[in-house]
DNA sequence: TTATTATTGTCGCAAAATGCGACAATAATA
DNA sequence: TATTATTGTCGCATTTTGCGACAATAATAA
């Protein structure tokens, strides 16, 4: 990781959703020996697109592919430059042979959000963390800098484009049924839907596909599975 | 300008709305013996906030304050990485004494764009560029680098804004009448609105404050004045 | 003064979308 | 065969939207 090969000064962060237990969760890691937790980021190699660093980044952190990626916010505040932050983080895990001092100056941050299907991650510590696991978005631990608000802003944007880009459908798997994708959507909008109405409009909208039942073994009617497209 | 006090890689570009002849304008500008031209742009001191630096730059090229900005999306791909095209704009400007060789390196740029009232603008160019002007946005120049895409990102975001943030008075003086403000609606999004529904859907919102009556010397009935607010 | 004309504010009504409860169908168990 | 929990769908009231029409009005023309 030597200071030529990345561009200075920028820096993104990723805010991973999953889904399980009916719960919306978000992949935090662990710096070692330093109690500080932080979303996954990275930075931006001189000669690669600032998307592809991120997907890069991505895959490295969930072992996932071709996953719903999308942009929301940069983060861009004289406050959020703490060096002191990044040199604890460095000398807890000093390397030598290497000149971090480029990641001891300002940063701005390209904030993403990134829909994955919980089932399909293995969370994967990178160099400089021993952990990487789930969180729930309401019960997230104390994060570094500003990646709380960072968070903060991924949840508006996801509520604002939920039923603008059909965004429910990732955090399941490929096949699922109407009422675990109206759990993805209450838990994302933070509220109880009413099942007829759910159901209507999701099937309004032309978009879901309609297979097989799943007979799951209980004494009630069978749900039917769906998928999209 | 020394290249000690701008942080490196990373720009701003804006795209700068106004309304007038009931049609939607771009403030665009044109570099110096050149021939090209350019969204007002500039570069981040290393000791400022993001989006100050660009209110900074909008006070210099508008004169105006208090403007409506927002942030809608940072471009990063290599692709826009073109030394060729800066160094054109450099050498047809030449100030001596100035190391200006950081500005051929790989930016980034955060885009953000602005809605102002066009009556109270005074286009400003700047030391690299001798023209400053609006345009119909769907008669612009030929812009340099990727900025044509960075408009089109920019209409999508403002029309997908429009009703989320009430956006439309801000292309508008103080007081206007409800025709003006519908030809505001119909330049944004390109299309012709009905103008029982429309009138209807405003005062319903219950932002609008209605004043005294606009007589305009024509022979019909005069329309109410109204301000947000 | 009175008719004419263009534009405005508002209303009525049909069509579409939404909120909410209810019913029959169904897959297992008792 | 009755029971139970859950599902798919429907009916109906409420709200929102699209669209045309009417009366009111400010100036001009007769």
């Amino acid at each position: 990781m030597q200071g030529d090969d990345y561009l200075h000064h920028i820096a993104y962060d990723s805010v991973i959703f999953g889904f399980s237990g009916e719960k919306l969760k978000i992949l935090i890691l662990e710096y070692h020996n330093t109690g500080l937790f932080a979303l996954p980021g990275g930075f931006v190699r001189t000669n690669e697109n600032l998307n592809d660093a991120v997907q890069r980044g991505l895959k490295e952190r969930t072992g996932l592919d071709q996953i719903f990626l999308e942009q929301f916010y940069t983060f861009g505040d004289v406050a959020r430059y703490k060096p002191e932050v990044m040199k604890q983080i460095i000398q807890a895990n000093k390397v030598p042979d290497e000149d971090l001092s480029w990641l001891l100056d300002r940063f701005i941050s390209v904030a993403y959000y990134a829909l994955i299907n919980y089932a399909e991650v293995i969370p994967t510590p990178d160099d400089l963390s021993d952990s990487c696991g789930w969180y729930d978005v309401d019960q997230l631990p104390p994060l570094m800098l500003d990646h709380a608000q960072i968070v903060q802003k991924a949840l508006e944007t996801l509520r604002e484009n939920i039923n603008r880009k059909l965004v429910g459908g990732n955090l399941l798997p490929a096949r699922f049924t109407m009422k675990e994708l109206q759990h993805v959507y209450e838990a994302i909008l933070g509220e109880k839907l009413h099942r007829g109405t759910f159901q209507r409009k999701m099937l309004s909208l032309g978009v879901l596909q309609r297979h097989e039942k799943q007979y799951s073994g209980a004494a009630n009617k069978a749900p039917f599975l769906y998928s999209f497209g």
